[in-house]
DNA sequence: CGGAATGTTGAGACTAGTCAACCATAGTGG
DNA sequence: CCACTATGGTTGACTAGTCTCAACATTCCG
């Protein structure tokens, strides 16, 4: 699965489009979710591969004592559904009204034997999916609450339409974030008044975030990591 | 990557068999490392996937302020160094005499067009250690200590030569445990004292764990999430 | 307007972290 | 062969950060 937020290889022809040309009536496959409406549940047989088309989408596993992880969220243009048992480990649920597009598996394996680029977009979405759980774990390992929020938002700006952008419309609530984070809501709550009493953010509704200082919650977020578009910026640099 | 333990479907061929077959001069591709040298470090160019052969190696990433993560073990038969990135963002390190199998990616690449079996094996491996970091991840975000170690433990002996083996020789140290688990290296130790003093387990030298109730190591490691073998025999009936 | 769902705040408890001392083991060199 | 040292591991006392439980506020919708 694309883990979290997706994070397109910009020179790649975009995954939907190469399903769009494998499949004839790809428009057919296209279905909608109502927020909360569940996609795939655990234990499902795993018999489609997703697409995102609209909306946001999560990932969650809960515990049989009701503990729940948030492992990503999907925006469109991610894939999941990549899991190579023959049943689902995780439950993807619609976050808001979304729509995906369900690809069967079967058909998807065929196609990626006759057509190298789906099969390598495919296998980079997996790869790919690896490399952001690289970050979310060591988030969630070994790193503050401030630390752990600052992260999820400059995340969340990086990744927005307009980068850079500082409003942020959160999708999700309280509880998803905080169980993506590995905190409790309340933390969470506490965590963001804390960040509007230092003047980072503002919070003009409950789900609505200007951010004043993206420069303070970035530093707060790359304190215990590499910063995230510096890294990637001088990555590509000693790479060209 | 092969994300932690390796978990090989039993039912497909291996995969050190199949690149055996690809690689005319596989032997040649074997190099031995010893106990803490580098194989790869985050930043290098990502030149190659890597077989473990012998021994045990270790994914890891450290902060600019010296916290430090373990993301995977991996062990003989496990595949790493699967990122999509030009550049690594783990490093990879042996825990004790070991060798590692290692393959250009361009080659591999081109045997993976050439040939479905190493294709399927290699997605496979991908996906494969993504659902492992799953477990990890929840077990990280959402575990005790003494349910992290009950689970690193359990999933140890789980994958050991004799599978329900009471003895562990442990070729991690405490301070490779604690980064693995996102613990500190004290309350690792605490936490194995604690469990001798109730008759867990053993401990007749440092390295040397022998369990005498996996069934509460189970237990503990099971309460927040899946059991291990039990659930893996329920999904394999369900889906039978 | 009323009720349900969502989010915030506060007080106190508790787990794991920090810092420091101590112990065990394995080499090493006199 | 025995100190001596280095490394790895354990234990203790204390602290800090997050969780828990509970009350309250806000928003959303019918």
């Amino acid at each position: 699965m694309a883990y979290a937020f997706n994070h397109h290889a910009e020179d790649s022809p975009k995954i939907g489009d190469l399903f769009a040309e494998s499949f004839p009536h790809f428009e057919a496959l296209i279905v909608p979710f109502e927020a909360g409406q569940e996609v795939v549940g655990e234990g499902d047989p795993t018999e489609s591969y997703y697409l995102v088309m609209r909306g946001m989408f999560r990932a969650v596993k809960f515990t049989r004592d009701g503990r729940r992880q948030v492992f990503a969220f999907y925006m469109p243009g991610d894939v999941c559904g990549l899991e190579p048992d023959a049943a689902h480990k995780l439950t993807i649920e619609a976050v808001d009204g979304a729509s995906m597009a369900v690809l069967p598996r079967h058909a998807c394996r065929v196609r990626m034997n006759d057509d190298p680029r789906l099969n390598a977009a495919l296998f980079e979405g997996a790869t790919r999916a690896l490399t952001l759980s690289i970050d979310h774990m060591m988030m969630i390992g070994r790193s503050s609450a401030e630390e752990r929020l600052a992260w999820f938002l400059t995340m969340l700006s990086t990744r927005s339409a307009e980068p850079g952008d500082i409003v942020l419309d959160l999708a999700m609530q309280r509880q998803d974030i905080a169980d993506y984070l590995g905190l409790t809501i309340e933390t969470v709550s506490r965590t963001f008044t804390l960040f509007r009493d230092r003047g980072f953010l503002r919070l003009p509704r409950k789900r609505r975030v200007e951010i004043v200082r993206p420069d303070a919650l970035a530093r707060l977020a790359a304190a215990d990591r590499d910063a995230r578009a510096p890294d990637r910026v001088e990555y590509a640099a000693a790479l060209a």
